[in-house]
DNA sequence: CCCCCTTTGAAGGCC
DNA sequence: GGCCTTCAAAGGGGG
Protein backbone atom coordinates (compact mmCIF):
# COMPACT_ATOMS: atom_id res chain seq x y z
CA UNK A 1 0.00 0.00 0.00
CA UNK A 2 2.38 2.43 1.05
CA UNK A 3 4.81 1.09 -1.66
CA UNK A 4 1.77 1.78 -4.08
CA UNK A 5 2.20 5.47 -3.40
CA UNK A 6 5.58 5.07 -3.76
CA UNK A 7 5.64 3.46 -7.37
CA UNK A 8 2.60 6.31 -8.00
CA UNK A 9 5.17 9.03 -6.96
CA UNK A 10 7.52 7.07 -9.17
CA UNK A 11 5.17 7.37 -11.95
CA UNK A 12 5.31 11.05 -11.68
CA UNK A 13 9.02 11.38 -11.81
CA UNK A 14 9.15 9.13 -15.15
CA UNK A 15 6.64 11.67 -16.78
CA UNK A 16 8.35 14.60 -15.42
CA UNK A 17 8.96 17.07 -18.18
CA UNK A 18 12.97 16.84 -19.18
CA UNK A 19 15.08 20.13 -18.79
CA UNK A 20 16.82 20.87 -22.02
CA UNK A 21 19.67 18.29 -23.00
CA UNK A 22 17.91 15.81 -22.26
CA UNK A 23 19.47 12.65 -24.44
CA UNK A 24 22.32 13.68 -24.37
CA UNK A 25 24.88 10.52 -24.49
CA UNK A 26 25.87 9.94 -20.74
CA UNK A 27 28.07 7.44 -21.39
CA UNK A 28 30.81 7.56 -19.90
CA UNK A 29 29.87 9.37 -16.68
CA UNK A 30 31.96 11.85 -14.86
CA UNK A 31 32.12 10.79 -11.32
CA UNK A 32 30.05 12.51 -8.99
CA UNK A 33 31.73 12.85 -6.25
CA UNK A 34 30.18 12.56 -2.76
CA UNK A 35 32.55 15.36 -1.52
CA UNK A 36 31.87 18.91 -0.42
CA UNK A 37 33.41 19.35 -4.02
CA UNK A 38 30.01 19.34 -5.29
CA UNK A 39 29.30 23.17 -6.28
CA UNK A 40 26.55 24.92 -4.79
CA UNK A 41 25.39 27.03 -7.45
CA UNK A 42 22.55 25.62 -10.09
CA UNK A 43 19.90 24.62 -6.75
CA UNK A 44 16.94 23.34 -8.69
CA UNK A 45 13.16 23.51 -7.14
CA UNK A 46 11.75 21.01 -5.92
CA UNK A 47 10.12 18.50 -8.00
CA UNK A 48 6.14 17.85 -8.10
CA UNK A 49 7.63 14.26 -7.10
CA UNK A 50 8.91 15.49 -3.87
CA UNK A 51 5.99 17.68 -3.73
CA UNK A 52 3.70 14.68 -3.65
CA UNK A 53 5.87 12.93 -1.01
CA UNK A 54 5.34 15.52 1.26
CA UNK A 55 1.77 15.45 1.07
CA UNK A 56 -0.52 14.84 2.07
CA UNK A 57 1.53 12.25 3.55
CA UNK A 58 4.89 12.82 4.65
CA UNK A 59 7.35 10.70 3.46
CA UNK A 60 9.35 9.38 6.41
CA UNK A 61 13.24 10.37 6.30
CA UNK A 62 16.06 7.12 7.38
CA UNK A 63 16.12 7.17 10.50
CA UNK A 64 19.13 8.60 10.92
CA UNK A 65 18.71 11.44 9.39
CA UNK A 66 16.84 14.61 9.94
CA UNK A 67 13.59 14.52 8.53
CA UNK A 68 13.11 18.41 8.13
CA UNK A 69 17.09 18.69 7.13
CA UNK A 70 16.87 15.62 3.98
CA UNK A 71 13.08 17.69 2.96
CA UNK A 72 15.00 20.91 2.84
CA UNK A 73 18.08 18.92 1.07
CA UNK A 74 15.52 17.63 -1.78
CA UNK A 75 14.00 21.20 -1.77
CA UNK A 76 17.69 23.18 -2.42
CA UNK A 77 19.59 20.08 -4.31
CA UNK A 78 20.07 20.65 -7.46
CA UNK A 79 18.44 17.66 -9.44
CA UNK A 80 18.02 19.79 -12.44
CA UNK A 81 19.51 16.96 -14.53
CA UNK A 82 18.04 14.49 -13.07
CA UNK A 83 15.30 13.95 -15.05
CA UNK A 84 16.88 14.56 -18.24
CA UNK A 85 16.82 10.64 -19.51
CA UNK A 86 13.09 10.27 -18.06
CA UNK A 87 11.26 11.10 -21.19
CA UNK A 88 11.16 8.81 -24.12
CA UNK A 89 13.16 6.01 -23.99
CA UNK A 90 13.93 6.26 -20.43
CA UNK A 91 10.24 6.62 -20.02
CA UNK A 92 9.99 3.03 -21.40
CA UNK A 93 12.33 1.52 -19.06
CA UNK A 94 10.54 -0.73 -17.01
CA UNK A 95 10.43 0.95 -13.17
CA UNK A 96 11.86 -2.40 -11.68
CA UNK A 97 14.81 -0.04 -11.85
CA UNK A 98 14.55 2.97 -10.24
CA UNK A 99 15.39 4.26 -6.87
CA UNK A 100 12.22 3.35 -5.11
CA UNK A 101 12.77 -0.25 -5.80
CA UNK A 102 16.77 0.58 -4.65
CA UNK A 103 16.59 -0.88 -1.39
CA UNK A 104 19.48 1.55 -0.46
CA UNK A 105 16.94 4.89 -1.80
CA UNK A 106 13.10 3.27 -1.19
CA UNK A 107 11.81 5.59 1.35
CA UNK A 108 10.42 3.21 4.40
CA UNK A 109 10.30 4.41 7.73
CA UNK A 110 11.54 3.89 11.17
CA UNK A 111 10.37 6.92 12.07
CA UNK A 112 9.02 6.75 15.70
CA UNK A 113 4.99 7.19 15.37
CA UNK A 114 5.03 6.64 11.80
CA UNK A 115 1.50 4.52 11.12
CA UNK A 116 3.60 2.77 8.49
CA UNK A 117 6.29 1.61 10.50
CA UNK A 118 7.67 0.11 7.20
CA UNK A 119 11.41 -0.84 8.05
CA UNK A 120 13.76 1.04 5.95
CA UNK A 121 15.36 -0.70 3.48
CA UNK A 122 17.87 1.40 2.12
CA UNK A 123 19.07 1.34 5.96
CA UNK A 124 20.02 -2.25 6.30
CA UNK A 125 20.37 -2.70 10.06
CA UNK A 126 23.18 -5.39 10.74
CA UNK A 127 22.36 -9.50 11.52
CA UNK A 128 21.58 -9.37 15.16
CA UNK A 129 23.52 -11.74 16.71
CA UNK A 130 21.96 -13.29 20.02
CA UNK A 131 21.02 -10.72 22.42
CA UNK A 132 23.32 -10.75 25.80
CA UNK A 133 21.72 -12.36 28.98
CA UNK A 134 21.35 -9.64 31.79
CA UNK A 135 24.41 -11.17 33.48
CA UNK A 136 26.18 -10.97 30.46
CA UNK A 137 25.48 -6.91 30.45
CA UNK A 138 27.73 -6.48 33.43
CA UNK A 139 30.37 -8.31 32.35
CA UNK A 140 30.65 -6.01 29.58
CA UNK A 141 33.47 -3.69 28.80
CA UNK A 142 32.97 -0.06 27.94
CA UNK A 143 34.67 -0.43 24.95
CA UNK A 144 32.63 -3.37 23.83
CA UNK A 145 29.21 -2.16 23.98
CA UNK A 146 30.56 0.89 21.98
CA UNK A 147 31.26 -1.66 19.15
CA UNK A 148 28.22 -3.33 19.94
CA UNK A 149 26.56 -0.01 19.27
CA UNK A 150 28.53 0.47 16.20
CA UNK A 151 28.01 -2.80 14.54
CA UNK A 152 24.44 -2.01 15.54
CA UNK A 153 24.11 0.83 13.63
CA UNK A 154 22.05 0.30 10.66
CA UNK A 155 24.01 0.09 6.97
CA UNK A 156 23.09 2.44 4.42
CA UNK A 157 23.97 0.98 1.13
CA UNK A 158 26.01 2.14 -2.33
CA UNK A 159 23.94 3.02 -4.77
CA UNK A 160 23.74 0.55 -7.59
CA UNK A 161 25.64 1.42 -10.57
CA UNK A 162 24.67 0.89 -14.12
CA UNK A 163 25.46 -2.43 -14.65
CA UNK A 164 23.66 -3.39 -11.23
CA UNK A 165 20.47 -1.64 -12.37
CA UNK A 166 20.98 -3.41 -15.40
CA UNK A 167 21.68 -6.88 -13.65
CA UNK A 168 18.65 -6.20 -10.95
CA UNK A 169 16.42 -5.89 -14.09
CA UNK A 170 17.39 -8.26 -16.44
CA UNK A 171 18.10 -10.99 -13.54
CA UNK A 172 14.66 -12.42 -14.01
CA UNK A 173 14.57 -12.84 -17.55
CA UNK A 174 17.72 -14.63 -17.78
CA UNK A 175 16.93 -17.49 -15.19
CA UNK A 176 14.24 -18.08 -17.01
CA UNK A 177 15.41 -17.64 -20.23
CA UNK A 178 18.48 -20.36 -19.60
CA UNK A 179 17.08 -22.19 -16.69
CA UNK A 180 19.82 -21.05 -14.21
CA UNK A 181 19.99 -20.69 -10.55
CA UNK A 182 23.43 -19.75 -10.02
CA UNK A 183 23.96 -16.37 -9.17
CA UNK A 184 27.60 -16.61 -10.42
CA UNK A 185 27.05 -18.40 -13.99
CA UNK A 186 23.86 -15.83 -14.54
CA UNK A 187 25.91 -12.85 -13.60
CA UNK A 188 28.45 -14.06 -16.27
CA UNK A 189 25.46 -14.35 -19.03
CA UNK A 190 24.52 -10.81 -17.72
CA UNK A 191 27.81 -9.71 -18.10
CA UNK A 192 28.33 -10.34 -22.12
CA UNK A 193 24.90 -8.93 -22.32
CA UNK A 194 25.88 -5.57 -21.05
CA UNK A 195 28.58 -5.47 -23.58
CA UNK A 196 26.20 -7.16 -26.26
CA UNK A 197 24.20 -3.59 -25.78
CA UNK A 198 24.04 -0.82 -27.67
CA UNK A 199 25.27 2.38 -26.76
CA UNK A 200 22.07 4.22 -26.41
CA UNK A 201 20.70 0.91 -24.48
CA UNK A 202 23.46 1.04 -22.00
CA UNK A 203 22.94 5.05 -21.72
CA UNK A 204 19.27 4.38 -19.83
CA UNK A 205 21.25 2.62 -17.44
CA UNK A 206 24.27 4.97 -17.32
CA UNK A 207 21.54 7.59 -16.59
CA UNK A 208 19.68 5.96 -13.91
CA UNK A 209 23.18 5.30 -11.93
CA UNK A 210 24.00 9.28 -12.22
CA UNK A 211 20.04 10.49 -10.61
CA UNK A 212 20.46 7.17 -7.91
CA UNK A 213 23.70 8.34 -6.95
CA UNK A 214 22.61 12.12 -7.07
CA UNK A 215 18.95 10.80 -4.99
CA UNK A 216 21.57 8.76 -2.58
CA UNK A 217 23.95 11.91 -2.11
CA UNK A 218 20.87 14.04 -0.95
CA UNK A 219 19.53 11.69 1.46
CA UNK A 220 22.84 10.63 2.83
CA UNK A 221 24.65 13.70 2.45
CA UNK A 222 27.60 12.56 5.05
CA UNK A 223 27.77 9.08 3.40
CA UNK A 224 30.81 7.97 2.41
CA UNK A 225 31.36 4.53 0.86
CA UNK A 226 33.97 4.45 3.18
CA UNK A 227 31.13 3.95 5.93
CA UNK A 228 30.76 0.45 4.86
CA UNK A 229 34.46 -0.85 4.63
CA UNK A 230 34.91 -3.97 6.42
CA UNK A 231 31.40 -4.60 6.82
CA UNK A 232 31.61 -7.83 4.55
CA UNK A 233 34.35 -10.13 4.94
CA UNK A 234 36.44 -10.00 1.85
CA UNK A 235 38.65 -13.21 0.23
CA UNK A 236 42.20 -13.52 1.32
CA UNK A 237 44.38 -10.60 -0.67
CA UNK A 238 45.92 -13.76 -2.07
CA UNK A 239 43.32 -15.18 -3.72
CA UNK A 240 42.23 -11.63 -4.71
CA UNK A 241 45.84 -11.14 -6.63
CA UNK A 242 46.05 -14.50 -8.24
CA UNK A 243 42.33 -13.56 -9.51
CA UNK A 244 43.41 -10.62 -11.11
CA UNK A 245 46.09 -11.66 -13.01
CA UNK A 246 43.26 -14.42 -14.62
CA UNK A 247 42.50 -13.36 -18.11
CA UNK A 248 39.00 -15.07 -17.36
CA UNK A 249 36.62 -12.13 -17.33
CA UNK A 250 36.17 -9.12 -19.95
CA UNK A 251 37.31 -6.78 -17.12
CA UNK A 252 40.45 -8.17 -15.87
CA UNK A 253 41.50 -9.31 -19.72
CA UNK A 254 40.88 -5.53 -20.34
CA UNK A 255 43.10 -4.46 -17.75
CA UNK A 256 46.04 -6.74 -18.38
CA UNK A 257 45.74 -5.73 -21.95
CA UNK A 258 45.97 -1.79 -21.05
CA UNK A 259 42.42 -1.76 -22.80
CA UNK A 260 39.92 1.10 -22.31
CA UNK A 261 37.35 -0.59 -19.72
CA UNK A 262 34.28 1.43 -21.11
CA UNK A 263 34.86 0.84 -24.56
CA UNK A 264 37.43 -1.38 -25.73
CA UNK A 265 36.14 -4.80 -26.06
CA UNK A 266 38.32 -7.49 -24.79
CA UNK A 267 38.98 -10.37 -27.57
CA UNK A 268 40.65 -12.88 -25.87
CA UNK A 269 37.82 -13.24 -23.84
CA UNK A 270 35.23 -13.37 -26.04
C1' DC B 1 25.78 -19.92 9.41
C1' DC B 2 28.60 -17.50 6.52
C1' DC B 3 31.76 -16.87 2.82
C1' DC B 4 32.71 -17.66 -2.15
C1' DC B 5 31.66 -17.14 -6.82
C1' DT B 6 30.82 -13.92 -10.79
C1' DT B 7 29.83 -9.63 -13.24
C1' DT B 8 30.67 -4.03 -13.98
C1' DG B 9 31.07 0.41 -12.17
C1' DA B 10 31.87 3.86 -8.52
C1' DA B 11 34.65 5.54 -5.12
C1' DG B 12 38.29 5.84 -1.71
C1' DG B 13 43.14 5.43 -0.57
C1' DC B 14 47.90 5.11 -1.59
C1' DC B 15 52.09 6.15 -4.19
C1' DG C 1 47.01 10.13 -12.58
C1' DG C 2 47.32 5.22 -12.27
C1' DC C 3 46.62 1.28 -9.66
C1' DC C 4 44.45 -1.44 -6.11
C1' DT C 5 40.70 -2.57 -3.10
C1' DT C 6 36.00 -2.75 -1.57
C1' DC C 7 31.19 -2.94 -2.17
C1' DA C 8 26.91 -2.76 -4.36
C1' DA C 9 22.88 -7.64 -6.09
C1' DA C 10 21.86 -12.40 -6.32
C1' DG C 11 21.42 -17.19 -4.75
C1' DG C 12 23.40 -21.83 -5.14
C1' DG C 13 27.41 -24.27 -3.42
C1' DG C 14 30.44 -25.66 0.02
C1' DG C 15 33.08 -25.70 4.41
Amino acid sequence: MYKDTVYSAFNLLMHYPPPSGAGQHPQPQPPLHNKASQPAHGVPQLSPLYEHFSSPHPTPAPADINQKQVHRSLQTSDISGFYSLTSGSMGQLPHTVSWFTHPSLMLGSSVPGHPAAIPHPAIVPHSGKQELQPYDRNLKTQAESKAEKEAKKPTIKKPLNAFMLYMKEMRAKVIAECTLKESAAINQILGRRWHALSREEQAKYYELARKERQLHMQLYPGWSARDNYGKKKRRSREKHQESNTDPGSPKKCRARFGLNQQTDWCGPCR
